[in-house]
RNA sequence: GCCCCAGUAGCUCAGUAGGAAGAGCGGCGGCCUCCUAAGCCGCAGGCCGAGGGUUCGAGUCCCUCCUGGGGCGCCA
């Protein structure tokens, strides 16, 4: 990785310095190299001489000068200089920059990985939406944002597990189900209302419908109790069913689906026992508390209802107990909406006070997405049966467009969704553009099968002009790309890659003939098309996003 | 009232462990004899919500305030 080669040089000529006692023998900074947003500050700057000027005693220019000075020579890079008020400029060797199209391409997949994971079992739960209705847009969202954080710990070198929390106990699924039959009996004809609380969408009556259907009348028998079982199973299955149908839509596969019923009665019990005996229990109001306030927490927190029934919140303890110290996961990444934040600390201090350090548990809040229609704000509610639901939106602007946008914006920053927009622009949506790059490239490689058809002994030496020469530096940011991604956890600098990656190639395109009565030319410019084509297609990969070599 | 998140170009948003203000869309003006014009080039557009502080240096860190979103259930 470039970056790592050129904080090497930097350390180096520091020590060097020291040893010169130019320096003072300090600790140096780790990190020091980025990558400067203007190109007259070259592809690569230190700020090491701004950060250890005090410690030195000196200017920041004086000790830029004096490293800069020792920097070894590299056949990386052809050019140091110091700028005001004290960085150390590096512009890569523009023949070193060439040969790397070699390396893009025998490295193949390989190249877009960086193992610092070491093999560390993680597990990212997603999505995880109540088994009572369809997935709506805000699923979505979470579902870009786990998905592909799953995907970059992968090409990090964690051994990965994407998991979805089924919530199939529990008083919701008890309205649901407690909904559906009434509408089951009213589809008999019985005058019943809905239970309070009710899920009224449309989509419940069609379920009622087809449990009629199937099983005729014979529930009417149960009339004045709750839910028959068989019903309440049937309706959850089914909605299970349909949520699993949209995530396919998205291109989601799960390794794993863990259902909240299993938790029960182990190691739900080994917990509350855990608790117990730790001294985080207490007893009031007739309820089982969590002494969260002990914790440092706003309040307790009920773990068990005064009708003997166990909260969600108990539920999801034992669920995180059973990832880390059943399953024993490294680390644990949850992708929550927003609605979900302010049970973030009292989850965290419910895990430590199982005695699991709480930094292995990471928690991703993502802001809700507000939806509009021409600029009308749209609620959206499960429960009350207004719903936009991700497979509407899917159909309409298309997975690839919905991934793409929902990863464009980094999950703390909140979201508008303008339905009669995202279906109007979508011609006109980065999607496009980054898709449509891919594309191309796949037309030129067809086009030059016929006219080139071997390029295997291309000289990529002759790759000489700037934009050439940009799109290689493009290319190798990948690598450092997907490590930074991945240790922030933050994958929206995906598509931001995407498409200065296309840009860099459509300028390329417009400005150099690839297949051309040049031969040797014509044959390293299909390498640079052929490195670029496998770079994009696995940043699209990424993603989960699909690399059309047609549009 | 308390807690969390956000406020950067007309709009939607980036800003990679403080370091040298960006993209897309929209607007205006150019570019197809040629591997895909879903493309390229140029122009315009900013007291980075306000005010203090730390620092050689703050969009980035700290404090106060304003505006918007979310939360503060024996719902999930």
């Amino acid at each position: 990785m470039v970056r790592r080669d050129i904080e090497a040089l930097v350390q180096e000529a520091a020590r060097r310095a020291m040893d010169a006692g130019a320096l003072p023998h300090v600790s140096l900074p780790e990190s020091t190299v980025e990558r400067p947003q203007r190109p007259e500050h070259g592809d690569y700057a230190s700020n090491i001489a701004l950060r250890l000027a005090r410690a030195a005693g000196t200017t920041p220019l004086a000790l830029a000068e004096a490293i800069a000075a020792r920097i070894p020579e590299s056949d990386i890079v052809a050019r140091v200089e110091v700028a005001p008020p004290g960085f150390i400029n590096f512009r890569l060797s523009p023949a070193w920059l060439a040969r790397q199209v070699e390396e893009v391409l025998r490295q193949g997949d390989a190249f877009a990985r960086v193992d610092v994971g070491r093999g560390q079992r993680v597990q990212v739960e997603y999505v995880s939406a109540n088994p009572t209705g369809p997935l709506t847009v805000a699923a979505g969202r979470g579902l870009a944002i786990g998905d592909t954080l799953a995907n970059l710990l992968e090409a990090t070198g964690h051994q990965v597990e994407r998991e979805y929390y089924i919530n199939d106990a529990g008083t919701q699924t008890e309205t649901f189900a407690a909904t559906l039959f009434a509408r089951y009996r009213q589809l008999h004809g019985q005058a019943v209302e809905v239970p309070p609380g009710a899920y009224t969408g449309e989509y419940v009556i069609d379920l009622a419908r087809e449990a009629k259907e199937r099983f005729g009348d014979r529930f009417l028998a149960y009339a004045e109790g709750p839910c028959p079982p068989e019903l309440h199973d049937f309706g959850m299955q089914r909605m299970l069913e349909r949520i699993r149908e949209d995530l396919a839509l998205m291109g989601a596969h799960y390794d794993s689906w863990f259902s909240e019923r299993s938790l029960y009665p182990e190691p739900y019990q080994t917990v509350m026992r855990l608790l117990e005996e730790r001294g985080y229990v207490a007893r009031k109001e007739g309820a089982v508390w969590f002494t969260s306030s002990a914790l440092g927490e706003d309040k307790d927190n009920v773990l068990v209802r005064s009708n003997g029934r166990p909260t969600y919140f108990a539920s999801d303890i034992a669920y995180h107990y059973h990832k880390f110290l059943v399953r024993g996961y490294d680390r644990v990444v949850d992708i929550w909406g927003a609605d979900h934040q302010g049970h973030v600390p009292r989850m965290k201090a419910a895990v430590a006070a199982l005695g699991i350090d709480p930094e292995r548990l990471v928690i991703i809040i993502h802001q809700l997405v507000t939806l509009k229609r021409g600029g009308e704000e749209v609620r959206v509610s499960k429960r009350a049966g207004e719903i936009v639901t991700l497979r509407e939106v899917v159909e309409e602007v298309g997975a690839d467009a919905c991934r793409f946008f929902f990863l464009s914006r980094a999950p703390n920053s909140h979201m508008d969704f303008d339905l009669e927009l995202a279906a109007r622009q979508s011609a006109e949506n980065p999607v496009y553009y980054v898709q449509y790059a891919h594309a191309r490239m796949a037309g030129i490689l067809a086009h030059a099968r016929e006219r080139v058809p071997d390029y295997a002994d291309g000289d990529v030496s002759l790759l000489r002009e700037d934009v050439e020469l940009a799109l290689v530096r493009q290319l190798l940011r990948l690598p450092e790309l997907v490590e930074t991604a991945a240790r922030k956890l933050e994958p929206h600098l995906l598509p931001y890659y995407a498409i200065d990656l296309a840009t860099a190639f459509h300028d390329f395109y417009e400005r150099c003939r690839v297949v051309s009565e040049d031969v040797p030319l014509s044959k390293a410019r299909l390498k640079l098309v052929a490195a670029t084509k496998g770079v994009l297609a696995r940043t699209l990969g990424l993603m989960g996003m699909s690399a059309p070599d047609r549009m």
